[in-house]
RNA sequence: GCGGGCGUGGCGGAACUGGCAGACGCGCUAGACUUAGGAUCUAGUGCCUAAUGGCAUGGGGGUUCAAAUCCCUUCGCCCGCACCA
């Protein structure tokens, strides 16, 4: 009987679907357990990478069901963003409809691949009884001042046409499609994840199921510093210029101030002067250079003074002021003061426009020529050319001149962090609507809760170029003023596509909620998220989104965890030929040809087995046919034994012959291994090991038994266990084979296997005998001998004592159940 | 520059708290069965050596009876951030 996999498959998923055999509510009586995987956006065609993921995910699911949880696995989609819209323009199909194929194709080829997921929970991110909830987050949001509207300079993508975040600029180009990304000064709506900055940072602590990586990435990306804020005054001028410094103790240093060219200040600084053409020509210069040859390193440093001077507030001096290219608008005040001897970017800036390089910090020990650095010290050391600071160290300088500074009210201690607020505003259709209507009365009002959803509306002309599509509705557009009733017209921009994400998981808890967004008993009972998987790529922007979401709602009463994810793995790429499998290089592999010609569980097994979660994977069309044939191997030992295997007997029959303590020993040694590498470290490439060395063995019981001798209460143990534990793993061919053989109940309502501690108790054990730390000989031992006894027998052992010789044994180190090392000189 | 990580056979990768380096799989070699096999089974497979034995975890040094594992140093690679004041 050969091994019939897409029969099977089918058989089992139709019987799962039939039974809706992975449906789960709040169960009181059982301890819960939230598996999820990043849910994907609907391209309509999954990719390795989801094989990859989704496929550790239900193994972690199923593995957990059997262990006793009460586990929610569910499924959605991430379903707004542009390829919909993109399609609709390029071949003219709706958005919806496209969208809506596409989840279906998908839905599909996750029902193959026999992916454990409660399709009751289904949801995607672009039905209006799911938009319904962001743009209801939105407002709650908006009522708790952390939704605003301001006008800035923002990152625009000219190919996307739309605004983009912060996170979303990688190295200067869009996240989504790497085009350079240019600056645009529009008025956009904001969510004030900055006021959150501390506790996303300090929270960090709790979250102990991490990887480093990515913690340390979003700590960058917030990027805390403690400095101080001290303000100049402006000569013949009552305006004034704060600065933000991590070195006040260098204060008495400054010779120059540079100003970010776009900074507010500077257009009325140099108004009616000689220098407003040349500040304005420098500004413009400024803004046509990409962002990335702006802020790189290498850039040479360059300024302009404007005919201004700033009074340093502690000594009162005349410093020129300049505007410059390394001074950045959007970080700290958009000024600084210029220390050039203790900064080694105002160093070079001062070398260039000659001037003067003022020590006030000398080394504390060696001598150095202060007065003529090649370079600037940045090192701490004694406070010189400081006034009263003289002769102070100058760790301790920082506190003792802000201390100063805010008994003079020149200056303040701030925390200051690179994270900005985030720009959630899209000049594109397919998103959810911000729920947003303006009145020139009333200003900005917020759409009451009860006309929720602010639904996307048909006739739009997708092809606008650079404004939101929705403004091409007038339908959409004209509206009444919520609150004078007079006429007012909507916000025509939609929401970026990680808002919809950021609440995903707690909208999975109670997805079909009409009146809420989820009710909170549900939330408490599954959140948090035991378990996480999803790619690196999302370390900083959805799963720090996310977490801001959580706090906020949990602020607000909404949600029952401040932290949403528990447990983060995330999953390594997977490759071919040693790159990133896409389709302009051309090395993907398809996953529905590899189902098509090897089985779902084939694939699961080769992608779990072929390297650990965390590192990428490289495709190899040999590793899965050497998986296939693993998957054989099993099929043809079941099926063998079939006849002659009884379900009702699963414990040794009789007095056990040394193959069958052997086998026991095998079995249990492999629960034990395969039980610790899932739950513990999610090391499926080795647990699959120790299944296919248990297979191994049991062929090797069968071959050495001989029929008449099979134990069969041994062997019976044996494969039935083997196949509880590949259940998780090939979960097709463990259920035909179980049900095979006659055992009852579906195969994943069993009990996940205990190792019993006797049977790994041996009466012999090999030992190790080392002579000065090198191999000699192995003996047995008695599995219960003291460390006396061991030595005892080594040291009588003609082959050991040949090796000694005439040499003297200094001493003897013996490891029960390792080895004896002879230490001889 | 800062942060995170990696380096082990021909390849993917094992090795728990320091205790037999190379589990498992792929590939390869030989053999068996077969009309045939790219199916299956058996045996072998880190390197050097005829063998006893020696050498091996990027390199060098150290701690230890014992190091892939701990410490120092050095080289190489990958990822993230980066004129952050």
């Amino acid at each position: 009987m050969k091994y019939q996999f897409s029969d099977i498959e089918k058989k089992w998923q139709g019987r799962w679907e039939t039974e809706n055999a992975f449906r789960r509510v709040e169960d009181p009586s059982k301890e819960k357990y939230y598996a999820l995987e990043m849910f994907p956006y609907p391209s309509g065609n999954i990719h390795m990478g989801h094989v990859r993921n989704y496929s550790m995910g239900d193994v972690v699911a199923r593995f957990m069901t059997m262990q006793g949880y009460n586990v929610i696995h569910p499924m959605g989609w991430d379903s707004f963003g542009l390829p919909a819209e993109n399609a609709a323009i390029a071949h003219g199909v709706r958005p919806d409809k496209w969208t809506n194929e596409n989840i279906k194709i998908m839905r599909e080829q996750f029902k193959s691949l026999g992916l454990s997921y409660d399709w009751d929970r289904e949801i995607a991110t672009s039905d209006p009884h799911y938009y319904k909830w962001t743009q209801w987050l939105f407002l709650q949001l908006f009522k708790n001042n952390l939704a605003y509207k301001k006008k800035s300079s923002v990152n625009w993508c000219p190919s996307c046409e739309t605004v983009l975040a912060n996170e979303q600029v990688v190295n200067g180009g869009c996240e989504r499609c790497s085009t350079e990304v240019d600056k645009k000064e529009l008025e956009q709506w904001f969510f004030k994840i900055t006021d959150y900055a501390e506790r996303l940072l300090e929270d960090m602590d709790m979250l102990k199921g991490w990887p480093e990586k990515v913690k340390a990435m979003q700590q960058n990306w917030i990027g805390r510093s403690y400095g101080t804020m001290t303000t100049f005054g402006v000569e013949g001028s009552d305006k004034k210029i704060t600065v933000f410094t991590t070195r006040p103790d260098t204060i008495y240093g400054v010779s120059f101030m540079v100003l970010a060219p776009e900074h507010p200040l500077v257009s009325e600084l140099v108004k009616d002067s000689e220098y407003e053409k040349p500040a304005y020509e420098f500004r413009k210069r400024m803004e046509h250079l990409s962002e990335i040859t702006r802020t790189s390193t290498e850039t040479e440093k360059e300024g302009l003074f404007i005919g201004r001077y700033a009074i340093n507030p502690m000594n009162g001096e005349k410093i020129p002021l300049f505007i410059g290219n390394y001074v950045l608008l959007d970080y700290g005040t958009g000024a600084v003061m210029g220390v050039p001897a203790h900064d080694q970017r105002d160093f070079e800036f001062a070398v260039k426009y000659d001037l003067p390089i003022v020590p006030v910090i000398k080394p504390r020990e060696e001598e150095m020529d202060i007065e003529n650095l090649s370079q600037a010290f940045e090192a701490e050391g004694i406070m010189i050319n400081s006034g009263s600071f003289d002769g102070m160290d100058s760790k301790e300088g920082i506190d003792r001149v802000a201390e100063y500074m805010e008994e003079k009210g020149i200056g303040e201690r701030k925390v200051n962090y690179r994270l900005r607020d985030w720009l959630i505003s899209r000049q594109r259709y397919w998103g959810a609507p911000i729920p947003i209507i303006y009145c020139d009365k009333c200003g900005a009002v917020a759409v009451p809760e009860e006309d929720l959803p602010v639904v996307l509306p048909e006739d739009v002309k997708l092809t606008t170029r650079g404004s939101s599509p929705l403004a091409t509705s007038e339908s959409f557009v004209h509206t009444t003023c919520p609150q004078c009733h007079g006429p007012a017209t909507r916000e025509v921009d939609t929401m970026d596509t990680f808002v919809c994400s950021s609440f995903y998981f707690l909208r999975f808890c109670d997805p079909v909620n009409s009146c809420n967004a989820f009710d909170m008993d549900k939330t408490e009972y599954w959140m948090p998220v035991d378990q996480y998987i999803g790619g690196i790529e999302h370390a900083i922007l959805h799963l720090m989104y996310a977490r801001f979401f959580t706090k906020a709602l949990y602020d607000m009463g909404l949600s029952p965890v401040e932290e949403p994810f528990e447990n983060l793995l995330t999953q390594g790429m997977v490759l071919k030929d040693g790159f990133k499998m896409s389709k302009s290089k051309g090395n993907t592999v398809s996953p529905e040809e590899i189902i098509a010609k090897y089985g779902a569980d084939t694939a699961r097994l080769f992608v779990l087995f072929a390297a650990p979660p965390e590192r990428d994977l490289e495709w190899s069309d040999q590793g899965v046919e050497g998986c296939f044939r693993f998957l054989n191997r099993i099929w043809r030992l079941v099926t063998e034994c079939r006849g002659f295997i009884n379900s009702d007997i699963s414990r040794p029959i009789g007095k056990m012959s040394e193959e069958d303590k052997e086998l026991r020993f095998n079995l249990h040694h492999a629960i034990k291994k395969v039980t610790v590498d899932i739950s513990e470290r999610f090391n499926f490439n080795t647990a699959i090991s120790a299944i296919m060395e248990l297979v191994n063995s049991i062929s090797s019981y069968r071959e050495k038994s001989g029929e008449d001798k099979v134990n069969i209460g041994v062997l019976t143990e044996a494969i039935n266990n083997m196949l509880v534990m590949l259940a998780p793993l090939a979960p097709h061919l463990a259920s035909e084979l179980w049900e095979m053989i006659g055992n009852g109940d579906s195969i994943h309502d069993q009990k996940w296997p205990h190792w019993d501690p006797e049977a790994l108790v041996k009466d012999e054990i090999e030992i190790v005998v080392q002579i000065n730390g090198k191999l000699r000989d192995r003996i047995f031992v008695p599995s219960g001998a003291s460390k006396e006894e061991i030595q005892g027998i080594v040291l009588e052992m003609d082959k050991i004592k040949g090796l000694i010789g005439e040499k003297n044994v200094v001493k003897v180190i013996v490891v029960p159940g390792r080895l004896v090392n002879i230490v001889v000189k």
